[in-house]
DNA sequence: GCGACAG
DNA sequence: ATCTTGTCGC
């Protein structure tokens, strides 16, 4: 629903978070990912669910498949969904991740050939704050290599949007640069990465499940044609779009 | 009480 | 997530 979770639900998510954790893969699994130009890699896909201004509940759930290096739209599926919990920063996953899933299965149903080699997920992956964001949660269900792209920065375990963050970011040059996001145990979680050289905001990529986070980064850059990689840009413009022509605004 | 808060 | 047009610049 739209109420905010009670305690022993927020503990249940905690603890199936934990549980799963434990079956992210961060390594490169894939033989097209060893690959300095990632040949053998031919559809990527993007997933993104879209809301309905001051509807909690309605949204439209959207997964594309594009071509690489190309990308073009191959594939599109957008689909009405009720959601069933709240957003509650840090368990996104319990909001999106079923109807991703559903999506999924569509595609395998429907048109198994088109099934993407990797997904991009609008939001975070390992770079939460138990390492088990959205794109995690994903890949683990789904199976498939996923890597987590987030427009804003997560506070995370000791990573700060200070000053030092904004400089770090002042100093990324062009298209390709990216620092790490080093919590406080010293582990990388993350990069943040100046998406082309267009761009001064950079996005934070961390991996979700069957890659490696250097390939997760090099990937996304080359899937940039503008700040957010493609695959996530067309899920979001198509399935806005939809809401659109499906629920026009109403004049008050 | 105050700040933080992926989407 | 969504509220929102024009405008400056390459």
């Amino acid at each position: 629903m739209s109420s905010p979770p009670t305690e022993e639900l927020i503990k249940q998510w905690e603890s199936e978070q934990e549980q799963l954790r434990q079956q992210v893969v961060e390594e490169d699994t894939e033989d097209w990912q060893k690959s300095p130009g990632f040949s053998g890699l031919k559809r990527v896909g993007g997933a993104d669910l879209s809301f309905i201004k001051g509807d909690e509940v309605n949204a439209c759930a959207q997964l594309v498949v594009l071509s690489y290096p190309d990308l073009t739209v191959l594939y599109e599926d957008s689909q009405m969904v009720t959601l069933t919990a709240p957003y509650v920063s840090g368990f996104l996953a319990f909001r999106e991740t079923p109807f991703l899933l559903e999506a999924l299965q569509r595609l395998k149903t429907t048109q198994p050939t088109l099934m993407p080699q990797v997904v991009f997920v609008d939001g975070n992956g390992l770079f939460h704050y138990r390492e088990f964001g959205l794109a995690c949660h994903l890949g683990v269900l789904s199976g498939l290599p996923c890597v987590g792209v987030a427009k804003n920065l997560l506070q995370v375990q000791g990573v700060f949007k200070d000053q030092q963050h904004q400089s770090q970011i002042a100093a990324l040059q062009k298209g390709g640069d990216s620092f790490p996001l080093t919590v406080a145990s010293g582990k990388v979680l993350g990069k943040a990465l100046r998406s082309y050289d267009k761009s001064s905001k950079p996005v934070y990529v961390s991996v979700g499940h069957k890659i490696s986070l250097e390939t997760a980064v090099r990937l996304t850059h080359s899937c940039c044609r503008y700040r957010v990689p493609e695959p996530i840009r067309q899920a979001d413009v198509r399935s806005r779009e939809y809401l659109r022509i499906h629920f026009p605004a109403t004049d008050a």
